[in-house]
DNA sequence: TTGTAGGCGTTATCAG
DNA sequence: CTGATAACGCCTACAA
């Protein structure tokens, strides 16, 4: 029972090797029957490449690694089904990296899968550039930068600043007063990250452009517990200093939006009425809670990171191409 | 700047590529001064064997596929590092595959990368064996289980029934009220698990065994906030049904033993003195709370993992071994 | 448009 | 113990 190989389909399909190949890397000069015939030869036999040979012969792997800090939240999740579609469209397979801690980081400098596997490397929110090529670790191979920013390579991020100035806009469409909650800055010190801060001087921006000052705000860790004290902590403060009108809260997360809801909730408050509320990042309960937020095109950034690494596989040489996206505003009950 | 190969090895160390390869796959048939001569020839050229060509060349990559739930708790961090530090040391690349959703499983399926480039598979917590041989994706390969057991393959699990027990019986030692927090059941209905179900049933057998009573069990959810409910929720019940003795709360995970000592603290309840508690994973902030719990050799289960597979890499054939962990209780100020 | 042959970097076999 | 040399599975001229 061993793997059917490239001869096994051309002994089947009564053809040469070469012809396989070449409707395996759909070279144009194929006569339309002839590659029928082949490719029928390729589903009886359950026939797949060896991603291995491929590379030794002087070709690629066809595999990229995307390298990206813990997983299992739910930005990572969509922006790896993003790359996923579109590599997996163009028959890449993806090996995933995650970058846990720093000495797996030290693991993965010296690997052979990072240095050989991959036809190219795609990095989420971490730009490492520098640091591999002073480790020179790898053949320097194309390589793009997801959900962050380097005038050096290709890249696809998310502009938070956008974003916030987005909420801050519809903020200040209500009279009430204006309250905001942050998320602390990243927790692993090895790889900082700003979106919160981008996030922050996007509705600041904002606010300040209305004439209009920020109550008070509050920074809150990205934990559930966390969140909801924080809440609390807005919401007495809001009491205390009501108007007449209803303030309204800027949660920089859904997270922290969803503490708010529950808190208010708790004390007896309708959002929508007696406040208004506002997230970011439209996770999927966000509607059914009615929450006005701001959606991401996560999956779209993923789709065009991978896009641009493909075209520098393909030949495409050029200077480094920076691909912006911008979170849009989703009006529900909340605000 | 091409990549050194085989051959300038063995030109610089003025010998035969298949001297080079002996010392590369540290063959005993190789004199010392021949083998020093390559190993500098190598270090000087900074040569790396190229992973693919000895796929195609040996059947052999060089790595292995880890299959994991969702990544980023400390348990599969560490369950991480003990398996990459054994495959490491046997010079073997690891590729990880986050089980993250559904979907991604299909996907990894159909992948090149699970069916051609690893050498072998460890697969976490979830026991896809049959899965996976129904489908037939794979040229069937060795494969062990960690974090779970069966009997047609080999696995290295935690014994999380002794766990329980180990805390039950710990529990009994003081002649106070017994409380207990568990987890719910697993998230994802895809990939049920039972580690609360076990650690449940040992504890409840040790207090069986002791003539005792359980008082009162919640459950909550593996979350920051939901843990502080239900401690709140305990430290209710407990405090209106307080006897002479301080109780005894077993938390089956320290996430929610480090809730339950919040709450305990906002109460003025002073852990040890006033109540009891015994925590479940040994947490990295464990110690510095003071907190009695059990520690699991989670390292050693991902070590012993990874040495069962090499084993069958190294072409051992037997019968399915069974590898137990036990986790075991580190009495410090809280109980 | 297609088949054949050489080569990719290693390992494995087989004489010496 | 060591050096040739034939695979390994595929791609890519080159020739037909």
């Amino acid at each position: 029972m061993r793997k059917p190989t490239i001869q096994d389909v051309a002994r089947k399909a009564g053809v040469g090797v070469g012809t396989v190949s070449r409707v395996l890397n759909n070279h144009p000069a194929v006569k339309a029957a002839t590659r029928e015939g082949v490719m029928a030869a390729i589903a009886a036999l359950e026939y797949t490449p060896n991603p291995h040979a491929r590379r030794v012969a002087g070709g690629r792997s066809y595999t990229v690694s995307v390298m990206l800090p813990v997983l299992s939240t739910e930005f990572y999740t969509r922006l790896l089904s993003g790359l996923e579609a579109a590599f997996q469209e163009a028959r890449y397979d993806v090996a995933i990296f995650p970058l846990l801690d720093r000495s797996r980081l030290e693991r993965y400098l010296g690997s052979h899968t990072l240095a050989y596997q991959a036809d190219g490397l795609v990095m989420a929110t971490h730009d490492l550039t520098r640091l591999l090529r002073d480790r020179r670790t790898l053949t320097p191979q194309p390589t793009v930068l997801v959900d962050a920013h380097s005038p050096d390579v290709d890249c696809a991020f998310m502009d938070n600043v956008t974003g916030g100035r987005l909420a801050g806009e519809h903020a200040v469409k209500a009279p009430g007063a204006v309250y905001a909650m942050w998320v602390e800055t990243e927790l692993d010190q090895l790889f900082p990250a700003r979106v919160f801060e981008d996030r922050r001087s996007g509705f600041l921006s904002a606010l300040d452009r209305a004439g209009r000052p920020l109550a008070t705000e509050v920074t809150s860790a990205f934990d559930t517990l966390a969140a909801r004290n924080a809440a609390a902590a807005v919401l007495d403060r809001a009491q205390a200093e009501a108007s007449g009108a209803p303030c309204t809260v800027f949660a920089a997360a859904d997270l922290l939006a969803s503490a708010l809801l529950d808190e208010a909730h708790a004390r007896g408050l309708r959002p929508g009425v007696d406040l208004r509320v506002i997230g970011f990042d439209d996770q999927p309960w966000a509607a059914a809670r009615g929450l006005t937020t701001l959606h991401q095109p996560v999956e779209g950034m993923g789709h065009e990171a991978a896009t641009l690494l493909l075209s520098r596989l393909n030949g495409y040489r050029g200077a480094p191409r920076a691909r912006r996206f911008e979170p849009h505003l989703v009006v529900r009950d909340t605000a």
